[in-house]
RNA sequence: GGCCCCGUCGUCUAGCGGCCUAGGACUCUGGCUUCUCAAGUCAGCUACGAGGGUUCGAAUCCCUUCGGGGCUACCA
């Protein structure tokens, strides 16, 4: 068995992202699996920031990648912010170590200078696209004599340090897709290091996983052909197969049209959700449905019971569609499995973002008591500012589309019978209220009883839609509920 | 084009040779419940891409084919 020493170890497992954006619904998946997975074995969790591009990433980037892992409850043990003794755990902070493994690549021989430039290589590649060949980095500067190695300094030529893959193949075990084979005729050499001295994914990958003592390498399916060329640099840095990570490559998250998931096809970013008002647990519970289930027609699961039932063999080798609709049933379970006080910790930075109210000890209290009847109807929590503005509104107004409905003279005349009936009322609670208006309009003036209250209730909370209308009488209190029914008299 | 990966209801999936006249969830349709909207509940629609094998028996194993995707950078 190849991997027997690796097996052996305490799992070590990363999430190793490029933040060249905001952290996308894919990127996230892969870290939940991650995550999942270190925790399951009681492994360590690693989160790695791979900035050798800094063309691309940012520093507002990747310190948005840390919000949203944090967001969605994926900590670390090892990482940006907490450390650890691998580290440091930004690849633009450990240069100097690429800088020496290349070094000893070139000394060793396992790589070399190369001097083409951009132009002649993609001459080379035309040409190769013309001729029907696979296309690849000729080996011109393979094996330079010194003066031809002289003439390219003159010429002002500032090299690229290139890895010699050797004739062959490459084989090893994805824990996903089994057995993987590539032959080298299409692994060409692969650059390691730019002409300006910085480092490449494909140096950096492989050095970083080996000194971080990773043993699982889960990652997005889009790595797994650049898999020969990372087992490659193990190779020249000396491992045996026994001792190279393991690796999984986790299938693609896609939009609706069965294209990588992007802004094209669906909306992505993390933060895009966490502002549309989805619950950290959702995401995850639904994310974690993408490529993995747990069986047993299982689909409701914690965080918590993620990281007891994940297993990698449980997750699928094919590709999923992102799903929009699932998400927010999925949310709406997880809101109504919310606490009171929970759903309501929640719900405030929706109502204040919004301006429905601004913090008050005595909105507070009226909001306490309005949560529980809008719990079970909110998908998302961003839905819940227009469904309790009436209760908090200064200016109260009613929508057109339902003004209209109540402008005739017997909704009039339905609205005055039911305003002097409820005026007449002792106590003002849901129970009274229904009565009142039970006996006045549908037994006494013989209306049905969605016509009745539906007038009522666009009278009162200003649209046809609302939460049950007698608790929300009772919320908002006789004087504005008497004074909004009159209003429309 | 080449290399690699993938292929069960519209979508996510269960299934790892007989328990499958293929199960669950979301969506959709219809019913019940009902003060609206939800929630809840009942029912219905709909799938093993195709063609060959292997086998007493295949969604499950093999081959071919078709289809989808990824990679093919001094991106990751």
């Amino acid at each position: 068995m190849p991997n027997s020493q690796i097996e052996n170890r305490p799992v070590r497992v990363r999430f190793a992202p490029s933040p060249t954006g905001d952290l996308h619904v894919g990127n996230i998946r892969t870290a939940l699996f991650d995550w999942a997975y270190a925790r399951h074995t009681g492994g360590t969790f690693i989160f790695r920031i791979e900035d050798t591009d800094r063309e691309r990433v940012t520093d507002e980037y990747i310190q948005a990648a840390i919000d949203t892992l944090k967001w969605l409850g994926l900590t670390w043990d090892e990482g940006p912010e907490v450390g650890g003794a691998h580290g440091p755990y930004l690849q633009s902070q450990r240069l100097d170590i690429y800088a020496e493994w290349a070094a000893k690549f070139l000394s060793d021989g396992f790589a070399y200078h190369c001097y083409c430039s951009a132009e002649e290589l993609e001459a080379v590649r035309e040409a190769q696209r013309k001729a029907n060949v696979a296309p690849g980095y000729n080996g011109h500067c393979r094996s330079l004599t010194e003066e031809q190695v002289a003439s390219f300094l003159a010429e002002g030529r500032k090299p690229v340090v290139r890895m010699r893959m050797p004739e062959g193949s490459t084989t090893f075990t994805d824990l996903i897709r089994g057995e993987v084979t590539f032959d080298h005729n299409f692994v060409p050499d692969f650059v390691l290091v730019r002409a300006d001295g910085s480092p490449l994914y494909t140096l950096a990958v492989a050095v970083d996983d080996v000194m971080m003592k990773v043993t699982h390498v889960l990652r997005g399916e889009d790595l797994l052909s650049s898999t020969p060329r990372q087992i490659r640099v193990y190779q020249a840095m000396g491992l045996s197969e026994n001792e190279y990570p393991l690796f999984a490559h986790l299938p693609f998250v896609m939009g609706q049209d069965n294209a990588k998931l992007s802004k094209r096809n669906g909306e992505v970013s993390i933060a895009w959700y966490r502002e549309r008002g989805f619950l950290p647990e959702a995401i995850c519970n639904y994310l974690a449905l993408l490529g993995w289930s747990p069986g047993e027609d299982r689909e409701d699961v914690t965080m918590k019971e993620l990281t007891e039932l994940f297993t990698v063999e449980r997750v699928h080798s094919s590709p999923a569609r992102f799903d929009m609709k699932k998400l927010e049933a999925i949310n709406g379970d997880k809101i109504r499995a919310l606490t009171p006080d929970a759903f309501l910790e929640k719900a405030l930075p929706f109502l204040t973002d919004a301006h429905i109210l601004k913090g008050s000890s005595d909105e507070i209290a009226l909001l306490k008591k309005a949560l529980p009847i809008i719990q079970e109807r909110v998908a998302t929590l961003a839905e819940i500012p227009a469904m309790l503005k009436f209760l908090f509104v200064e200016k109260f107004e009613v929508e057109p589309d339902s003004l209209a409905k109540v402008s005739d003279a017997e909704s009039k005349n339905l609205l005055k019978v039911a305003h002097e009936r409820l005026e007449k009322l002792s106590e003002w609670n849901h129970a009274a209220i229904e009565g009142a208006l039970r006996s006045a309009l549908i037994e006494e003036l013989g209306l049905k009883p969605r016509i009745a209250f539906s007038a009522v209730r666009i009278a009162v909370t200003g649209s046809h839609i609302s939460p049950p209308l007698f608790e929300s009488m009772e919320l908002l209190g006789r004087e504005s509920s008497l004074s909004r029914i009159k209003g429309l008299i």
